[in-house]
DNA sequence: TATTGTGAAAGGGTTCACAGCG
DNA sequence: CGCTGTGAACCCTTTCACAATA
Protein backbone atom coordinates (compact mmCIF):
# COMPACT_ATOMS: atom_id res chain seq x y z
CA UNK A 1 0.00 0.00 0.00
CA UNK A 2 1.91 3.01 -1.21
CA UNK A 3 1.37 6.08 1.05
CA UNK A 4 -1.77 7.83 0.92
CA UNK A 5 -1.10 12.04 -0.18
CA UNK A 6 -3.15 14.81 1.79
CA UNK A 7 -4.64 15.93 -1.47
CA UNK A 8 -5.63 12.00 -2.63
CA UNK A 9 -7.02 12.35 0.71
CA UNK A 10 -9.31 15.59 0.26
CA UNK A 11 -10.19 14.27 -3.21
CA UNK A 12 -11.78 11.34 -1.69
CA UNK A 13 -14.18 13.30 0.51
CA UNK A 14 -14.97 14.94 -2.47
CA UNK A 15 -15.99 12.25 -4.46
CA UNK A 16 -18.04 11.11 -1.18
CA UNK A 17 -20.35 14.26 -2.20
CA UNK A 18 -20.53 13.93 -5.56
CA UNK A 19 -21.62 10.12 -4.92
CA UNK A 20 -23.59 11.38 -2.64
CA UNK A 21 -25.99 13.94 -5.08
CA UNK A 22 -25.85 11.29 -7.59
CA UNK A 23 -26.96 8.51 -6.09
CA UNK A 24 -29.80 11.48 -4.68
CA UNK A 25 -30.56 11.62 -8.47
CA UNK A 26 -30.90 8.01 -8.41
CA UNK A 27 -28.38 7.27 -10.94
CA UNK A 28 -26.79 3.67 -10.66
CA UNK A 29 -23.80 3.56 -12.14
CA UNK A 30 -21.20 6.49 -13.01
CA UNK A 31 -17.63 7.49 -15.32
CA UNK A 32 -14.87 8.82 -13.68
CA UNK A 33 -15.02 11.48 -16.60
CA UNK A 34 -18.60 12.75 -15.01
CA UNK A 35 -17.39 12.41 -11.86
CA UNK A 36 -14.20 14.44 -12.62
CA UNK A 37 -16.00 17.02 -14.06
CA UNK A 38 -18.42 18.07 -11.27
CA UNK A 39 -14.73 18.71 -9.31
CA UNK A 40 -12.66 20.14 -12.01
CA UNK A 41 -10.36 17.66 -12.30
CA UNK A 42 -9.21 15.14 -14.73
CA UNK A 43 -11.05 11.56 -15.41
CA UNK A 44 -7.59 9.86 -15.41
CA UNK A 45 -6.87 11.87 -11.70
CA UNK A 46 -10.10 9.96 -10.59
CA UNK A 47 -9.35 6.30 -11.78
CA UNK A 48 -5.51 6.72 -10.86
CA UNK A 49 -6.96 7.77 -7.04
CA UNK A 50 -9.26 5.12 -6.85
CA UNK A 51 -7.01 2.37 -8.16
CA UNK A 52 -4.88 2.92 -5.65
CA UNK A 53 -7.19 1.36 -2.88
CA UNK A 54 -8.45 -1.46 -5.29
CA UNK A 55 -10.48 -1.77 -8.72
CA UNK A 56 -14.14 -0.96 -7.67
CA UNK A 57 -15.08 -0.05 -11.96
CA UNK A 58 -16.13 -1.87 -14.63
CA UNK A 59 -14.83 -1.35 -17.89
CA UNK A 60 -17.46 0.02 -20.41
CA UNK A 61 -19.61 0.59 -17.83
CA UNK A 62 -18.30 3.22 -14.77
CA UNK A 63 -18.78 2.71 -11.14
CA UNK A 64 -21.20 1.60 -9.23
CA UNK A 65 -22.65 4.49 -7.20
CA UNK A 66 -23.97 3.03 -4.28
CA UNK A 67 -20.77 0.53 -3.80
CA UNK A 68 -18.31 2.81 -4.69
CA UNK A 69 -19.59 5.18 -2.07
CA UNK A 70 -19.55 2.64 0.32
CA UNK A 71 -15.98 1.69 -0.73
CA UNK A 72 -14.80 5.51 -0.28
CA UNK A 73 -16.66 5.59 3.14
CA UNK A 74 -15.07 2.57 4.25
CA UNK A 75 -11.47 3.98 3.58
CA UNK A 76 -11.98 7.44 5.21
CA UNK A 77 -13.50 5.48 7.74
CA UNK A 78 -16.55 7.04 7.63
CA UNK A 79 -18.63 3.84 8.73
CA UNK A 80 -18.22 4.35 12.22
CA UNK A 81 -18.64 7.36 14.69
CA UNK A 82 -15.82 8.96 15.69
CA UNK A 83 -15.89 10.97 19.66
CA UNK A 84 -14.80 14.39 19.46
CA UNK A 85 -13.57 16.41 22.79
CA UNK A 86 -13.61 20.15 22.21
CA UNK A 87 -11.58 22.38 24.08
CA UNK A 88 -12.08 25.76 23.87
CA UNK A 89 -15.66 27.24 24.57
CA UNK A 90 -15.26 30.93 22.56
CA UNK A 91 -16.38 31.37 19.57
CA UNK A 92 -15.38 29.09 17.30
CA UNK A 93 -15.99 26.07 19.89
CA UNK A 94 -19.66 27.96 20.25
CA UNK A 95 -19.80 27.81 16.63
CA UNK A 96 -18.49 24.20 16.12
CA UNK A 97 -21.23 22.66 18.57
CA UNK A 98 -24.31 24.88 17.53
CA UNK A 99 -23.29 23.68 13.98
CA UNK A 100 -24.92 20.11 14.06
CA UNK A 101 -23.67 19.10 10.32
CA UNK A 102 -20.34 17.13 11.82
CA UNK A 103 -22.89 14.80 13.24
CA UNK A 104 -24.15 14.19 9.50
CA UNK A 105 -20.65 12.81 8.66
CA UNK A 106 -20.33 10.74 12.19
CA UNK A 107 -18.38 13.30 14.61
CA UNK A 108 -20.24 13.79 17.66
CA UNK A 109 -18.83 16.29 19.86
CA UNK A 110 -18.87 13.97 23.84
CA UNK A 111 -18.10 16.93 26.17
CA UNK A 112 -16.76 20.21 26.02
CA UNK A 113 -13.72 21.57 27.84
CA UNK A 114 -12.51 25.15 28.95
CA UNK A 115 -9.64 26.97 31.46
CA UNK A 116 -11.64 29.85 32.02
CA UNK A 117 -13.99 29.63 35.51
CA UNK A 118 -16.53 32.03 33.54
CA UNK A 119 -17.44 29.58 31.70
CA UNK A 120 -16.82 26.30 32.99
CA UNK A 121 -20.50 24.80 34.69
CA UNK A 122 -22.42 26.79 32.15
CA UNK A 123 -23.96 24.95 28.98
CA UNK A 124 -23.12 25.22 25.66
CA UNK A 125 -25.92 23.42 23.92
CA UNK A 126 -26.45 20.46 25.02
CA UNK A 127 -22.87 19.72 26.77
CA UNK A 128 -21.88 21.04 30.44
CA UNK A 129 -18.70 22.92 29.86
CA UNK A 130 -15.77 21.42 32.23
CA UNK A 131 -12.68 22.20 33.26
CA UNK A 132 -9.78 21.35 31.11
CA UNK A 133 -8.23 19.98 34.44
CA UNK A 134 -11.03 17.43 34.08
CA UNK A 135 -9.80 15.82 31.10
CA UNK A 136 -8.00 13.20 32.40
CA UNK A 137 -10.94 12.04 34.32
CA UNK A 138 -13.33 12.70 32.04
CA UNK A 139 -11.65 9.56 29.81
CA UNK A 140 -12.57 7.03 32.16
CA UNK A 141 -16.25 7.38 31.21
CA UNK A 142 -15.76 7.68 27.89
CA UNK A 143 -12.62 7.67 25.21
CA UNK A 144 -12.19 10.05 23.36
CA UNK A 145 -11.04 9.63 19.65
CA UNK A 146 -10.35 12.82 18.16
CA UNK A 147 -10.08 16.35 20.02
CA UNK A 148 -10.61 20.04 18.69
CA UNK A 149 -7.98 22.87 20.40
CA UNK A 150 -10.35 26.02 19.58
CA UNK A 151 -8.10 27.75 22.16
CA UNK A 152 -5.87 31.24 22.37
CA UNK A 153 -2.71 30.92 20.82
CA UNK A 154 -0.28 30.42 23.84
CA UNK A 155 -2.56 27.97 25.34
CA UNK A 156 -2.66 25.21 22.55
CA UNK A 157 1.02 23.42 22.72
CA UNK A 158 -0.13 22.76 26.26
CA UNK A 159 -4.14 21.35 25.29
CA UNK A 160 -2.62 19.54 22.38
CA UNK A 161 -0.43 17.67 25.17
CA UNK A 162 -3.45 17.25 27.67
CA UNK A 163 -5.11 15.76 24.36
CA UNK A 164 -2.37 13.14 23.40
CA UNK A 165 -2.23 12.12 27.26
CA UNK A 166 -5.66 11.39 26.90
CA UNK A 167 -5.14 9.18 24.22
CA UNK A 168 -6.73 11.00 21.17
CA UNK A 169 -5.54 9.68 17.65
CA UNK A 170 -6.20 12.99 15.69
CA UNK A 171 -5.98 16.39 16.54
CA UNK A 172 -8.30 19.25 14.99
CA UNK A 173 -6.53 22.49 15.28
CA UNK A 174 -7.81 26.16 15.11
CA UNK A 175 -5.32 28.31 16.63
CA UNK A 176 -2.92 29.93 14.69
CA UNK A 177 0.68 28.16 15.17
CA UNK A 178 2.77 25.28 14.99
CA UNK A 179 2.05 22.59 16.73
CA UNK A 180 4.05 19.27 17.85
CA UNK A 181 1.95 16.01 18.05
CA UNK A 182 3.80 12.26 18.41
CA UNK A 183 3.78 10.92 15.12
CA UNK A 184 0.95 8.52 15.78
CA UNK A 185 -1.55 11.51 16.00
CA UNK A 186 -2.91 13.28 12.89
CA UNK A 187 -3.04 16.71 13.14
CA UNK A 188 -4.75 19.03 10.67
CA UNK A 189 -4.72 22.79 11.55
CA UNK A 190 -6.92 25.10 9.98
CA UNK A 191 -6.21 29.00 9.72
CA UNK A 192 -8.22 31.46 8.81
CA UNK A 193 -5.47 34.12 9.52
CA UNK A 194 -3.61 32.34 6.61
CA UNK A 195 -6.82 31.94 4.45
CA UNK A 196 -7.73 35.72 4.35
CA UNK A 197 -3.51 36.25 4.21
CA UNK A 198 -3.51 34.00 1.03
CA UNK A 199 -6.53 35.62 -0.59
CA UNK A 200 -4.60 39.34 0.06
CA UNK A 201 -1.76 37.93 -1.54
CA UNK A 202 -3.46 36.66 -4.98
CA UNK A 203 -5.04 40.49 -4.82
CA UNK A 204 -2.15 42.05 -4.81
CA UNK A 205 -0.43 39.63 -7.36
CA UNK A 206 -2.82 40.41 -9.32
CA UNK A 207 -3.23 44.21 -9.57
CA UNK A 208 1.05 44.11 -9.55
CA UNK A 209 1.22 41.83 -12.70
CA UNK A 210 -1.29 44.04 -14.36
CA UNK A 211 0.93 47.20 -13.75
CA UNK A 212 4.02 45.73 -14.00
CA UNK A 213 5.77 48.84 -13.57
CA UNK A 214 4.30 49.24 -10.40
CA UNK A 215 6.39 45.80 -9.62
CA UNK A 216 9.18 47.29 -10.28
CA UNK A 217 9.15 50.34 -8.77
CA UNK A 218 8.41 48.10 -5.65
CA UNK A 219 10.45 45.67 -5.45
CA UNK A 220 13.13 48.34 -6.05
CA UNK A 221 12.49 50.10 -3.12
CA UNK A 222 12.39 47.45 -1.14
CA UNK A 223 15.64 45.68 -2.41
CA UNK A 224 16.96 49.15 -1.25
CA UNK A 225 15.63 49.36 1.83
CA UNK A 226 16.82 45.86 2.87
CA UNK A 227 19.47 46.48 1.90
CA UNK A 228 19.93 48.31 5.72
CA UNK B 1 8.08 36.57 -11.93
CA UNK B 2 7.33 32.75 -11.55
CA UNK B 3 4.09 31.59 -10.25
CA UNK B 4 3.83 31.04 -6.65
CA UNK B 5 2.43 27.88 -5.44
CA UNK B 6 -0.08 27.95 -2.37
CA UNK B 7 2.34 26.30 -0.38
CA UNK B 8 4.33 28.96 -0.57
CA UNK B 9 2.26 31.60 0.34
CA UNK B 10 1.11 29.78 3.25
CA UNK B 11 4.95 29.45 4.37
CA UNK B 12 5.43 33.42 3.93
CA UNK B 13 2.33 33.81 6.67
CA UNK B 14 4.85 31.59 8.63
CA UNK B 15 7.60 33.64 8.25
CA UNK B 16 5.48 36.61 9.12
CA UNK B 17 4.35 35.30 12.39
CA UNK B 18 8.11 33.73 13.45
CA UNK B 19 9.74 37.18 12.56
CA UNK B 20 6.99 38.91 14.57
CA UNK B 21 7.99 36.32 17.68
CA UNK B 22 11.60 37.05 17.18
CA UNK B 23 11.03 40.66 17.06
CA UNK B 24 9.59 40.88 20.30
CA UNK B 25 12.69 38.97 21.46
CA UNK B 26 14.44 41.83 20.34
CA UNK B 27 16.61 39.84 17.85
CA UNK B 28 18.01 41.57 15.45
CA UNK B 29 19.68 39.11 12.66
CA UNK B 30 18.22 35.79 12.03
CA UNK B 31 19.55 32.80 9.50
CA UNK B 32 17.27 30.79 7.33
CA UNK B 33 18.35 27.75 9.31
CA UNK B 34 16.85 29.27 12.70
CA UNK B 35 13.68 30.63 10.16
CA UNK B 36 13.38 27.20 9.26
CA UNK B 37 13.54 24.97 12.49
CA UNK B 38 10.85 26.85 14.08
CA UNK B 39 8.55 25.78 11.47
CA UNK B 40 9.55 22.25 10.50
CA UNK B 41 11.27 23.14 7.32
CA UNK B 42 14.28 23.03 6.18
CA UNK B 43 16.30 26.16 5.57
CA UNK B 44 17.38 25.84 1.99
CA UNK B 45 13.10 25.92 1.09
CA UNK B 46 12.73 29.09 3.29
CA UNK B 47 15.77 30.47 1.22
CA UNK B 48 14.50 29.39 -2.35
CA UNK B 49 11.23 30.91 -0.92
CA UNK B 50 12.22 34.55 0.02
CA UNK B 51 15.13 34.27 -3.22
CA UNK B 52 11.62 34.37 -5.89
CA UNK B 53 11.37 38.05 -4.59
CA UNK B 54 14.19 39.25 -3.77
CA UNK B 55 17.90 39.26 -2.02
CA UNK B 56 16.72 40.23 1.19
CA UNK B 57 19.39 38.69 3.09
CA UNK B 58 23.51 39.31 3.19
CA UNK B 59 25.77 36.70 3.06
CA UNK B 60 27.35 35.39 6.01
CA UNK B 61 25.33 37.30 8.72
CA UNK B 62 22.08 36.23 7.67
CA UNK B 63 18.32 38.76 7.66
CA UNK B 64 17.65 41.73 9.05
CA UNK B 65 14.57 40.55 11.56
CA UNK B 66 12.49 43.90 11.36
CA UNK B 67 13.03 44.93 7.52
CA UNK B 68 12.74 41.20 6.50
CA UNK B 69 8.89 41.27 8.19
CA UNK B 70 8.60 44.35 6.17
CA UNK B 71 9.17 42.25 2.69
CA UNK B 72 7.33 39.96 3.71
CA UNK B 73 4.13 41.59 4.48
CA UNK B 74 4.46 43.63 1.39
CA UNK B 75 4.38 40.63 -0.33
CA UNK B 76 1.57 39.28 1.54
CA UNK B 77 -0.36 42.76 1.31
CA UNK B 78 -0.45 42.91 4.90
CA UNK B 79 1.03 46.66 4.67
CA UNK B 80 -3.07 47.76 4.01
CA UNK B 81 -6.73 47.04 4.98
CA UNK B 82 -8.69 45.15 3.36
CA UNK B 83 -12.72 45.64 3.86
CA UNK B 84 -14.62 42.09 4.31
CA UNK B 85 -18.01 41.64 3.54
CA UNK B 86 -19.76 38.68 5.50
CA UNK B 87 -22.84 37.48 4.30
CA UNK B 88 -24.61 34.88 6.11
CA UNK B 89 -25.00 35.56 10.30
CA UNK B 90 -25.28 32.25 11.76
CA UNK B 91 -22.32 30.60 13.57
CA UNK B 92 -19.72 30.39 12.01
CA UNK B 93 -20.31 33.83 11.03
CA UNK B 94 -20.88 35.14 14.28
CA UNK B 95 -18.00 33.53 15.33
CA UNK B 96 -15.84 35.75 12.81
CA UNK B 97 -17.22 38.65 13.88
CA UNK B 98 -17.40 38.20 17.84
CA UNK B 99 -13.25 37.05 16.78
CA UNK B 100 -11.10 40.31 16.56
CA UNK B 101 -8.04 38.50 15.52
CA UNK B 102 -8.41 39.30 12.34
CA UNK B 103 -8.54 43.09 12.30
CA UNK B 104 -5.51 43.04 13.74
CA UNK B 105 -3.76 41.33 10.21
CA UNK B 106 -5.91 44.31 8.72
CA UNK B 107 -9.18 42.47 7.79
CA UNK B 108 -11.88 44.46 8.64
CA UNK B 109 -15.31 43.24 8.19
CA UNK B 110 -17.33 46.36 7.40
CA UNK B 111 -20.82 44.76 6.34
CA UNK B 112 -22.83 41.64 7.37
CA UNK B 113 -25.93 39.89 5.47
CA UNK B 114 -28.05 37.16 5.56
CA UNK B 115 -31.18 36.07 3.85
CA UNK B 116 -32.75 34.78 6.72
CA UNK B 117 -35.56 37.66 8.10
CA UNK B 118 -35.46 36.76 11.73
CA UNK B 119 -31.70 37.86 11.56
CA UNK B 120 -31.87 41.46 9.43
CA UNK B 121 -32.09 43.94 11.30
CA UNK B 122 -30.61 42.39 14.44
CA UNK B 123 -27.31 43.17 15.29
CA UNK B 124 -24.20 41.32 15.24
CA UNK B 125 -21.13 42.67 17.21
CA UNK B 126 -20.98 46.33 15.57
CA UNK B 127 -22.91 45.60 12.83
CA UNK B 128 -26.55 45.75 11.61
CA UNK B 129 -27.64 42.67 9.60
CA UNK B 130 -28.54 43.66 6.26
CA UNK B 131 -31.01 41.64 3.60
CA UNK B 132 -28.46 40.09 1.18
CA UNK B 133 -30.26 42.02 -1.63
CA UNK B 134 -28.97 44.89 -0.24
CA UNK B 135 -25.78 44.01 -1.05
CA UNK B 136 -25.88 46.27 -4.65
CA UNK B 137 -26.45 49.01 -2.97
CA UNK B 138 -24.09 48.57 -0.21
CA UNK B 139 -21.36 48.79 -3.09
CA UNK B 140 -22.17 52.22 -3.62
CA UNK B 141 -21.79 53.49 0.25
CA UNK B 142 -18.05 51.37 0.36
CA UNK B 143 -16.54 48.98 -1.65
CA UNK B 144 -15.71 45.43 -0.62
CA UNK B 145 -12.62 43.94 -1.15
CA UNK B 146 -12.89 40.19 0.04
CA UNK B 147 -16.29 38.31 0.58
CA UNK B 148 -17.01 35.93 3.12
CA UNK B 149 -19.21 32.75 2.52
CA UNK B 150 -20.51 31.61 5.63
CA UNK B 151 -23.87 30.18 4.26
CA UNK B 152 -25.68 27.02 3.69
CA UNK B 153 -24.17 24.56 0.77
CA UNK B 154 -27.71 25.75 -1.74
CA UNK B 155 -27.25 29.37 -1.33
CA UNK B 156 -23.09 29.51 -1.49
CA UNK B 157 -22.82 29.95 -5.37
CA UNK B 158 -25.25 32.58 -5.57
CA UNK B 159 -23.94 34.10 -3.01
CA UNK B 160 -20.49 34.32 -4.26
CA UNK B 161 -22.28 35.51 -7.98
CA UNK B 162 -23.99 38.39 -5.94
CA UNK B 163 -20.30 38.72 -4.10
CA UNK B 164 -18.64 39.02 -7.58
CA UNK B 165 -21.06 41.42 -8.68
CA UNK B 166 -20.10 43.28 -6.16
CA UNK B 167 -16.79 44.10 -7.04
CA UNK B 168 -14.91 41.37 -4.75
CA UNK B 169 -11.69 40.42 -5.80
CA UNK B 170 -11.03 37.31 -3.11
CA UNK B 171 -13.83 35.05 -1.37
CA UNK B 172 -12.95 33.07 1.78
CA UNK B 173 -15.87 30.07 1.18
CA UNK B 174 -16.62 28.06 4.82
CA UNK B 175 -19.89 26.11 2.86
CA UNK B 176 -18.33 22.70 2.09
CA UNK B 177 -18.87 22.54 -1.90
CA UNK B 178 -17.32 23.27 -5.01
CA UNK B 179 -17.58 27.10 -5.96
CA UNK B 180 -17.01 28.86 -9.36
CA UNK B 181 -15.45 32.38 -9.82
CA UNK B 182 -14.02 34.25 -12.56
CA UNK B 183 -10.80 33.88 -12.76
CA UNK B 184 -10.12 37.43 -11.80
CA UNK B 185 -11.05 36.61 -8.20
CA UNK B 186 -8.99 34.50 -5.95
CA UNK B 187 -11.02 31.72 -3.98
CA UNK B 188 -10.08 29.92 -0.89
CA UNK B 189 -12.12 27.06 0.89
CA UNK B 190 -12.03 25.98 4.36
CA UNK B 191 -13.90 23.17 4.87
CA UNK B 192 -13.88 21.79 7.90
CA UNK B 193 -15.94 18.57 7.61
CA UNK B 194 -12.91 17.70 4.72
CA UNK B 195 -10.58 18.10 7.85
CA UNK B 196 -12.07 16.27 10.00
CA UNK B 197 -12.12 13.27 7.22
CA UNK B 198 -9.06 13.32 6.90
CA UNK B 199 -8.21 12.64 10.53
CA UNK B 200 -10.43 10.20 10.42
CA UNK B 201 -8.61 9.03 7.29
CA UNK B 202 -4.85 8.81 8.84
CA UNK B 203 -6.39 7.58 12.29
CA UNK B 204 -8.16 4.57 10.20
CA UNK B 205 -5.13 3.42 7.55
CA UNK B 206 -2.64 4.10 10.96
CA UNK B 207 -5.13 1.16 12.36
CA UNK B 208 -5.09 -0.89 9.18
CA UNK B 209 -1.06 -0.60 9.13
CA UNK B 210 -0.43 -1.97 12.43
CA UNK B 211 -2.57 -5.17 11.71
CA UNK B 212 -2.62 -6.00 8.07
CA UNK B 213 -4.33 -8.84 8.03
CA UNK B 214 -7.17 -6.76 8.72
CA UNK B 215 -6.44 -4.35 5.48
CA UNK B 216 -6.47 -7.51 3.80
CA UNK B 217 -9.63 -8.97 4.87
CA UNK B 218 -10.90 -5.56 4.61
CA UNK B 219 -9.95 -4.82 0.96
CA UNK B 220 -10.76 -8.36 -0.33
CA UNK B 221 -14.40 -7.94 1.04
CA UNK B 222 -15.02 -4.91 -0.05
CA UNK B 223 -13.48 -5.50 -3.43
CA UNK B 224 -15.60 -8.65 -3.70
CA UNK B 225 -19.09 -6.69 -3.09
CA UNK B 226 -17.52 -3.90 -5.57
CA UNK B 227 -17.90 -6.86 -8.06
CA UNK B 228 -21.72 -6.12 -8.12
C1' DT C 1 -18.11 1.55 -28.71
C1' DA C 2 -17.38 3.07 -23.94
C1' DT C 3 -14.65 3.15 -20.09
C1' DT C 4 -11.35 1.35 -16.66
C1' DG C 5 -6.63 0.48 -14.88
C1' DT C 6 -1.95 1.57 -15.33
C1' DG C 7 2.86 2.04 -17.02
C1' DA C 8 5.39 5.93 -18.99
C1' DA C 9 6.03 10.88 -19.57
C1' DA C 10 5.56 15.39 -17.91
C1' DG C 11 5.24 18.80 -14.56
C1' DG C 12 6.07 21.05 -10.16
C1' DG C 13 7.94 21.42 -5.70
C1' DT C 14 11.70 20.28 -2.47
C1' DT C 15 16.32 19.27 -1.29
C1' DC C 16 21.24 19.17 -2.33
C1' DA C 17 25.44 21.13 -2.74
C1' DC C 18 28.41 24.62 -3.69
C1' DA C 19 29.95 29.11 -5.69
C1' DG C 20 29.90 33.70 -4.17
C1' DC C 21 30.26 37.06 -0.88
C1' DG C 22 30.50 39.44 3.71
C1' DC D 1 34.64 31.03 8.52
C1' DG D 2 29.40 31.64 8.09
C1' DC D 3 25.49 32.11 5.51
C1' DT D 4 22.93 33.35 1.31
C1' DG D 5 21.38 32.56 -3.41
C1' DT D 6 20.72 29.24 -6.93
C1' DG D 7 21.43 25.63 -10.70
C1' DA D 8 21.05 20.75 -10.73
C1' DA D 9 19.27 16.55 -8.88
C1' DC D 10 15.68 14.36 -6.82
C1' DC D 11 11.14 13.12 -5.63
C1' DC D 12 6.27 13.25 -5.69
C1' DT D 13 1.97 14.23 -8.11
C1' DT D 14 -0.58 14.75 -12.23
C1' DT D 15 -1.47 13.84 -16.97
C1' DC D 16 -1.04 11.07 -21.09
C1' DA D 17 -2.04 7.36 -23.79
C1' DC D 18 -3.28 2.84 -24.65
C1' DA D 19 -4.03 -2.23 -23.74
C1' DA D 20 -7.65 -4.70 -21.55
C1' DT D 21 -12.39 -5.53 -21.08
C1' DA D 22 -17.67 -5.06 -20.78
Amino acid sequence: MPRISESTVRRLSHYDRVLEEVQAEGKRMISSHRLAEREGITSAQVRKDLSTFGSFGRRGLGYNVERLRAEIRAILGLDRRWRVALVGAGNIGSALVAYRGFEKQGFDVVAVFDRDPARVGHRLGRHTVQDIAALPAAVRDHSFDIGVVATPIQAAQSVVDALVAAGVRGILNFAPRKLFVPENVALRTVDMAMEFEGLSFAITQASVRRAPGRLRARAGSAARRARE
